[in-house]
DNA sequence: CTGAAAGCGCTTACAG
DNA sequence: CTGAAAGCGCTTACAG
């Protein structure tokens, strides 16, 4: 061997192009038919015990992996389903789709993953790339969608999961969280406390989701005799400074309220801020409530008391839905999760009470 | 018609199984072969200008959408990668595989998403879908996996990229983040402010990443000549909870650092909360700087100065490297990428400066 | 420029 | 129980 010799090691990162074994090369070893391994491989009974206890085995030692894209071919079915999020990025999406991709492997499902960016050229060729692809099934969790998108995505002929999609819609099946009865709880929740000066700080883009929570903070006043008090509801834009914002005016009321009711937890994150700024203290002076438990909520200072949104259920249900509707049983056109009130230590008493 | 029938409504939620169209309808319809049909619909230039454009306006009023699952089984190629994560619901999981989907679609690739749960069973059932799925390569973003991950990896035959693994190895490209130069401009940033008694809170499970940060820490004191203190380098376990207990060690001794550099911003979290308990004040009494520049980062009370790992690049990266080495480009076979000091109100020239 | 043919690796009716 | 055959929807050498 010539010494310093470079070829005498391998190199692993070089791939090799050697093609996989097919059901041809055991069938030749076991010497039957390659349609007798099929069978043999996919446990059919029409196979004689001892042959196919052999082919088995074979393929183990050979370590035979069937081609899911042969098998495709020939079935029409390609036990993948495609998954549309805005950006898998955003925290949320990804909570959800960690429930997709699990339901999904359990049932022995693929799962493709693409952005849309919310944006309709890439839209367009997300769902035509899913389309190629021949997924069995789509579920879709792009909130900020337009409202073409659905039907776009219904023109691919296959079965589509909305998973909190704002614009749900009578061409799928989806799953949403529920809305109206999880922002009664929380409102409840303050009332309990003593609260009566209740504000609801919402969102100005009309998303079903603020119409629905506002719905149920309504009703929690309501039913408690609460009067309604218009100025108590401001608007900001589901992100931190619109929250800083809107807060900002409710401070600025002749009394202002003594807890606030946040659409989500960025909002609540700036009202937080904008409450401190100005000298007051969560909860002593007001008490402060939020939704969707993002991991940040257990952080704050205080900790925030919120909703929290079963992400990961979410996302297994709408996957098992899928799988329900891709084998034919029914699924249950509109499934609502229930959210779930984690009080931390963001709400109290009044100081009046 | 019947009043009341509902048959008359079509159920938008339920899928006819009419077959896609294929090449064959488009040649009957053009009247000639689905060869012709295959090249016009590649741009081959062996296609005859005017029939070309016959077949491109039919496939367009048909709809047509390429079989990829086809065409991969004629071409042995998917244009889809594997992409491994412990769990996609993890923020840090989620920002790389944003950046991974990005670039893979902007070259015509999907992603086949699967969680590992660094379980042991998961993985070999994940590696094994992912080979019968037939994925050109994979890239595997699972900093906790099992050192006897990769090997079983390789053994798939197809190129593999390792993201910010504690294991990197002889058998795989990666990229990574460029620890020490990023903690040794963080402590730079220390030791320019004043400090001279900085901690360093590390990671207790002897990860790559600890050593290589510690190291930067190390650098970065000795260039400027501050004496290293063992007693300052205490270990977490890179979660609120042992920062905190770390946290503790440190506020005990007898003279306590005036600057704590943590190994991540998990850890920086719970340092950041005992020393508030202890009734001092960040960075009044003590600065701090983590790593990673957690979504939450920019929420800390005081919001934390800290080394940004740039996610969605990194991502891109590594699915950009991928695909180099799937169309026989040479790909880098170690790529650092550089991590950002993002400076914010956790840091200031120590009390006695 | 075009078509007939073979092949990719499976599944599955059909005939024995 | 088994095999030969056809077919899934493409691609691509080969022959004209």
């Amino acid at each position: 061997m010539v010494p310093g010799d470079s070829t005498r090691q391998v190199d692993c990162t070089r791939v090799q192009n050697l093609k996989p074994v097919s059901i041809k090369d055991i069938a030749r070893r076991a010497n039957v038919s390659h349609s007798t391994v099929s069978r043999a491989l996919q446990n059919s009974p029409l196979v004689n015990r001892e042959t196919a206890d052999k082919i088995r085995r074979l393929a183990r030692e050979l370590d035979y992996r069937a081609s899911a894209v042969a098998r495709s071919l020939a079935t029409s079915k390609t036990r993948s389903a495609g998954v549309v999020v805005t950006s898998i990025a955003d925290p949320f999406a990804a909570g959800v789709v960690g429930g997709i991709e699990d339901a999904a492997n359990q049932h022995g499902y693929s799962i493709v993953l693409a952005n849309s960016h919310a944006d309709p050229e890439r839209e367009m060729a997300v769902v035509r790339s899913l389309e190629e692809r021949r997924v069995d099934g789509v579920v879709v969790t792009a909130s900020r969608v337009g409202a073409m998108y659905v039907p776009l995505l219904a023109r691919m002929r296959v079965p589509i999961v909305l998973l909190n999609n704002q614009h749900p819609s009578e061409f799928a099946h989806s799953v949403m969280i529920a809305n109206l009865e999880a922002s009664r709880d929380a409102t409840r929740h303050l009332i309990q406390l003593g609260h009566r000066r209740i504000a609801y700080l919402g969102d100005r883009y009309g998303h079903q989701s603020d119409t629905e929570r506002f719905g149920g903070y309504r009703q929690a006043l309501d039913e408690a005799d609460v009067p309604f008090q218009p100025e108590l509801v401001v608007h900001g834009d589901g992100k931190p400074e619109g929250g800083m914002q809107a807060m900002e005016r409710l401070l600025a009321l002749a009394v202002p309220p003594t807890a606030v009711f946040c659409y989500n937890d960025m909002t609540a994150l700036g009202a937080l801020r904008r409450i401190r700024a100005s000298g007051l203290r969560v909860p002593g002076d007001i008490s402060l409530v939020g939704f969707d438990d993002l991991y940040i909520a257990e952080y704050t200072d205080p900790p925030l008391t919120t909703v929290r949104q079963p992400l990961g259920q979410m996302g297994r249900l709408a996957m098992e839905a899928l799988i329900r509707l891709l084998e034919g049983s029914p699924a249950g056109q509109s499934i609502r999760v229930p959210g779930e009130l984690v009080i931390r230590e963001s709400t109290a008493a009044p100081k009046d009470a």
